[in-house]
RNA sequence: GCCCCCGUAGCUCAAUGGACAGAGCGACAGCCUUCUAAGCUGCAGGUUGUGGGUUCGAGUCCCGCCGGGGGCGCCA
């Protein structure tokens, strides 16, 4: 915003430096702490102690155990402060404490701030197209499992992302790998056959959560128990075997098997897209694990005759990549692992190799994002350094974002035991939770749209909730915590976006088609400390937009959206806009409400939560 | 045995190597005839697990230790 003026003052401190023999280290810019107004600082502490470190030792004085850093950056700031001179947009230059700080002038930075919001409205805080192109690939549950929370966080995280990088200015694909075969998918097809042939519950999640029961009733049947008597013994090994038959006739391509997987399969995925409806995630591009098995045979192949991989095969072994041996480390690191069974058959590795290549080779993608469960650190390494070996330079911008895993207060969720929170009775429950605090304190939301905006209140704070928490975190899922709708959560952001909408309204100003008047000087008057507080947070925006995309990081938006709103209820509170003592005073602050509401509608954008108008 | 992550207020979590380590929840005390109280204000709460090191400066980087979690050849 000011980037101008620090540079003008950036150059001065530099000729000043040169001509006075001061070798100046590289300068840091940041902002001053908050103390009643706002500014950019810069400090010479590293300029003072690189200068005391070629002095010579013999002109330290005895009792200067430290190097007296402090009192020469001090000295400095001095110095420089004197031939700053007037720049114009800055109020004042200080020297404190071997800092540099530079104040802006109030009204200046208010004014550009929000001219700056109002003419790029839902644009303000986009990145300059950054020329590289990012993959994300995330919500890849297994099919046959209904959709529980820890898909959610997976599905929330990478939308956000997505989302972030995107506005950051990558240009952004997003993808979905669903496991769509295996072992737990031919187990519910056996049971089904077995037990429920010809039967079908009607609707989209009813569907979904009826072959997450059959597989969790045939891991019953399925799993060894103690004490078994010999009968049942017999029994579960003749249903074993009835569902390894069953694999091979999938493996064989028999028509009615494939059939049946075809159909079920249809089920799992009708409710994954409905879940990624609700949550508003589209999907750009879908892999699915049964259409990568058989081309990912083919790398095998390719690995073995460019001599990354070793064919074990004629031992009777499997093709193996002895990973650290080819990368010439000594101490184990990603370790051997196999790429082909010794039955031929591939693995997760496998497929995620053939998959690598088609994103490098097919998508052209410069980075690729894996959102996949820090369970899966090994593997993942595993993967990019083959990446790495096979010859793939974009191995390096491969990045696994692993994320802490979402757990019960009474242990780790079980998709086989049935041990498991579905989002959708979460998403129920959440509704359910955000329509009664509606009927108890939403007197104006108009009854046709009470439905549709619990949803946004109560999705939006479970969405937040997942955010709201740094990627390695693992999370222990509590309801009441999950859709709190007080304090540091969606809703309280949204009430803010809320209560800016209601002075506009108010104000009767058509907040989409109103222009700022430019050059007519609005914020020439003593703004109040939580307006500059409020202006200070908008102006952060796109820092933030940034900040969170480089790091892989939803939480910085999220801890940002919820500064920002924490601002504006303060300001809300404290300055009266509609009753301002002038018509001038009474301008800016509108102005700068729609400013506020803007700027809360994009971060809430960018975390997969909507921002409604009342509630 | 080796690798990865974590340890900050009673609890859940923040803090590009920079100024006084911050929020929420919970506790306590106030604020609705005034733009929506899903809110605001105040108060309380800390030897950043521990011992060294690097640095002008360390919650942050390096090494050791303690404690917790996860992972390690034909599962995904």
């Amino acid at each position: 915003m000011f980037e101008q003026e620090q540079q003008l003052i950036e150059e001065k401190i530099k000729t000043y430096c040169a001509a006075n023999g001061i070798a100046l280290a590289p300068l840091k810019w940041m902002a001053i702490p908050f103390a009643g107004e706002w500014g950019t600082s810069t400090s010479f502490f590293q300029t003072a102690a690189d200068e005391a470190r070629v002095r010579p030792a013999v002109q330290l004085l005895d009792e200067q155990k430290k190097l007296p850093v402090p009192q020469r950056a001090q000295e400095i700031a001095e110095q420089v402060k004197g031939q700053i001179g007037s720049v114009a947009g800055v109020s004042r230059v200080d020297a404190v404490k071997g800092y540099l700080n530079v104040y802006f002038k109030t009204s200046d930075y208010a004014r550009r701030v929000v001219d700056e919001v109002l003419a790029s409205r839902a644009d303000f805080g986009r990145g300059v197209p950054k020329g590289e192109r990012v993959m994300v690939e995330y919500a890849q549950p297994n099919t046959l499992h209904s959709f529980h929370i820890g898909h959610a966080r997976n599905t929330i995280l990478g939308e956000a992302l997505a989302r972030l990088t995107e506005f950051a200015g990558f240009e952004t694909i997003r993808a979905s790998y669903p496991g769509d075969l295996g072992l737990s998918v031919i187990t519910v097809l056996w049971m089904y056959n077995k037990f429920y042939k010809g039967q079908e519950p009607q609707g989209v999640h009813e569907r979904g959560q009826w072959l997450l029961k059959l597989y969790v009733e045939a891991n019953v049947l399925l799993e060894k128990k103690e004490n078994e008597t010999p009968e049942q013994t017999a029994q579960r090994e003749a249903y074993d075997a009835e569902r390894r038959e069953m694999y091979r006739k999938y493996d064989a391509g028999d028509p009615e098997v494939r059939e049946l997987w075809r159909v079920t399969r249809e089920w799992a995925l009708d409710e994954l897209r409905e879940v990624l409806r609700m949550l508003d995630v589209k999907i750009d591009v879908w892999f699915f694990e049964s259409e990568v098995d058989e081309p990912s045979k083919a790398i095998v192949e390719e690995l073995i005759a460019k001599g990354v991989a070793d064919d074990e095969r004629p031992q009777g072994g499997a093709v193996i990549v002895k990973i650290d041996e080819k990368l010439g480390l000594t101490k184990e690191k990603y370790r051997t692992n196999v790429i082909l069974r010794s039955d031929g058959t591939t693995l997760y590795l496998t497929k995620d190799l053939a998959l690598a290549k088609e994103k490098f080779e097919k998508y052209h993608v410069d980075r690729s994002i894996y959102v996949v469960d820090v369970r899966q650190s090994l593997h993942m390494q595993q993967a990019f350094a083959i990446l790495k070996l096979w010859g793939f330079p974009q191995a390096e911008k491969c990045y696994h974002l692993g994320y802490g895993f979402v757990t019960l207060p009474e242990g780790a969720m079980s998709s086989r035991r049935g041990r498991v929170v579905l989002f959708k009775d979460v998403y129920d429950e959440a509704i359910k939770r955000a329509l009664s605090v509606e009927s108890e304190r939403s007197g104006n939301v108009p009854e046709a749209e009470r439905v549709k905006i619990a949803e946004q209140i109560g999705l939006g704070a479970l969405v937040y909730s997942m955010l709201a928490v740094d990627n390695n975190k693992d999370i222990v899922f509590d309801v009441n915590e999950a859709l709190s709708f007080d304090g540091r959560t969606a809703p309280y952001i949204q009430n803010a976006h809320v209560r800016a909408n209601s002075i506009l309204k108010k104000a009767g100003i058509q907040v989409d088609t109103y222009t700022s008047k430019q050059g007519n000087n609005l914020f020439d008057y003593e703004l109040e400390k939580h307006e500059i507080e409020l202006i200070e947070q908008v102006s952060q925006f796109p820092a933030k937009v940034q900040q969170a995309a480089n790091e892989y990081r939803p939480l910085v938006m999220a801890q940002y959206a919820y500064d920002l709103a924490n601002a504006f209820h303060s300001f809300y509170h404290a300055v009266p806009v509609l009753q301002s003592e002038d018509e001038n005073i009474k301008s800016a602050r509108l102005q700068l409400v729609m400013a506020a509401k803007q700027v809360i509608a994009n971060a809430l954008r960018l975390l997969d939560i909507q921002a409604p108008d009342v509630m």
